[in-house]
DNA sequence: CGACTTATTGACAACCGTCAAGACTCGTGG
DNA sequence: CCACGAGTCTTGACGGTTGTCAATAAGTCG
């Protein structure tokens, strides 16, 4: 897994200034922070982000432990936070798809506590952190839409912990591919029984907490069982009852409700 | 465990009109959201909390799947919030201490997705919901205020799901200890290498994803090597080097910095 | 073609869960 | 005062789930 580092990596296909551009007619904007905004608060974000910024597969969006200074909203694309343990394992925290922010966990603190890294080619909204909170401080409906989007993400977290606590294996890798596919279906990127999903074993296993072996043989048993299929990129979801009862999956964490 | 109705509970020994009392002298509010407020935002908060509640221990504060008219700060006492996944079994999300808010995580959505139950006797902050959001619609400081807090605790749930899924039993079990020492002592609620802790070993079980039997035997090996004894609601870290070892223990998450 | 990544399978061992039993504490009631 | 029962803690035996190690297949890119 080759880590560029995020300026380099940036530069390599870099940042077209689409500054310029609203953030009204944003593709994003439906799923994201901006939604409740009102025009003139989404013309104070515009001016605030600093452009596009597109790195590609695998690069580094924010180093875990080091100073992050900006907040970034994922306008195409794929990427994961992680958390490395100190024997040098990963834990995959959260996937994220277009719409959702990356550097949250940063907000009120120095150091980013963990790393975001992409997994395709990902096309980010760049807002410097330290022009977004100077705007927050001011402007209370952003601040608190900012906090209403924390607060889903921190649901999300805990369904996961809940799954890693308290289910087996596969229940577990099934819970995770009904997750992916309810958001995917949110943004109108999944048909109702199948999707694009561009990950590896190694990034399920990571997510849910077993090796990539272990892994595999979840995946092979939910294929064998008729339940799903994950191949070249591709899932589908071929009994999503049975999908569901296995892994005790509840939309309820993901319906983000009545934002203002 | 009986879970009498929050309701039920609350009058039993019931809200002393505390209300009058200024949000100023708050024996918590160094390590709350209210930290950064300014003279007069805080008393606008005043006008909005309708007093204290007592709960007695074992108690129910929000139900999972309801609706969550109010938030509230623990002013003393424990709670944990937990997740109930379909067969039944339990996992807790989080431990919160004096200072903690509970309910965040039904902010920006109708149900609360996690119930939460008092550990001993908890005195409880009350802010209605709807009236608290409409000031963090107004107020911009206490809006961000909110998102790092926020924000902080979805630090300590991605620390908890590492620990889930990277780590040994005994490992988790260090670990939560370690961090539990460490939230007391930033409270003057702990000595250097002991404090009190009221929890059952099932507390801790269903905490770190072990049944109570092995978290017995985690608990057993880290008294027989001489890292850490728990007994009769306190805690004794006898060997703090080796317990950071074990479990990879890295206290920055629990920094939430430079609040505004 | 050869190096590399990823997916897959098998054998075996370690870890953890399950089940069962006993010890200890504490409050209640005789 | 003691007996009793409920709740919690502790220990042992055993089995299942998962991790580890190793090998192979399949696909990708130079």
């Amino acid at each position: 897994m080759d880590r560029l580092h995020p300026v380099v990596a940036g530069l390599s296909t870099t940042s077209r200034a689409s500054a310029i551009q609203g953030c009204e007619t944003c593709v994003v904007r439906r799923w994201s922070l901006c939604r409740p905004l009102s025009h003139d608060e989404l013309s104070e974000l515009a001016r605030v982000r600093t452009g596009t910024r597109v790195l590609g597969p695998g690069s580094s969006v924010i180093e875990g432990g080091e100073e992050a200074d900006a907040l970034f909203v994922i306008e195409n694309g794929w990427a994961f936070s992680h958390a490395i343990t100190a024997d040098g394992r990963r834990q995959i925290l959260e996937f994220h798809l277009p719409g959702d922010m990356l550097g949250i966990e940063a907000v009120g603190r120095v150091e980013a506590p963990h790393g975001v890294e992409t997994i395709t080619e990902v096309a980010l909204c760049v807002l410097p952190r330290p022009r977004l909170e100077t705007l927050m401080r001011r402007e209370a409906t952003l601040a608190f839409s900012f906090a209403c989007v924390v607060s889903r993400d921190r649901a999300m977290l805990a369904e996961r912990l809940a799954s890693l606590g308290r289910r087996a294996a596969s229940a577990r890798v099934a819970h995770l591919l009904l997750e992916l596919h309810a958001r995917l279906m949110q943004r109108g990127m999944a048909e109702h029984d199948n999707c694009a999903l561009p990950l590896k074993q190694a990034h399920i296993a990571d997510a849910v907490g077993l090796t990539v072996e272990h892994t595999n043989r979840a995946l092979a048993e939910l294929r064998r069982e008729g339940l799903a299929t994950l191949r070249d990129g591709r899932l589908t979801l071929h009994d999503r009852r049975a999908l569901i009862e296995l892994s005790g999956w509840d939309d309820a964490y993901l319906k983000s409700a009545r934002l203002p």
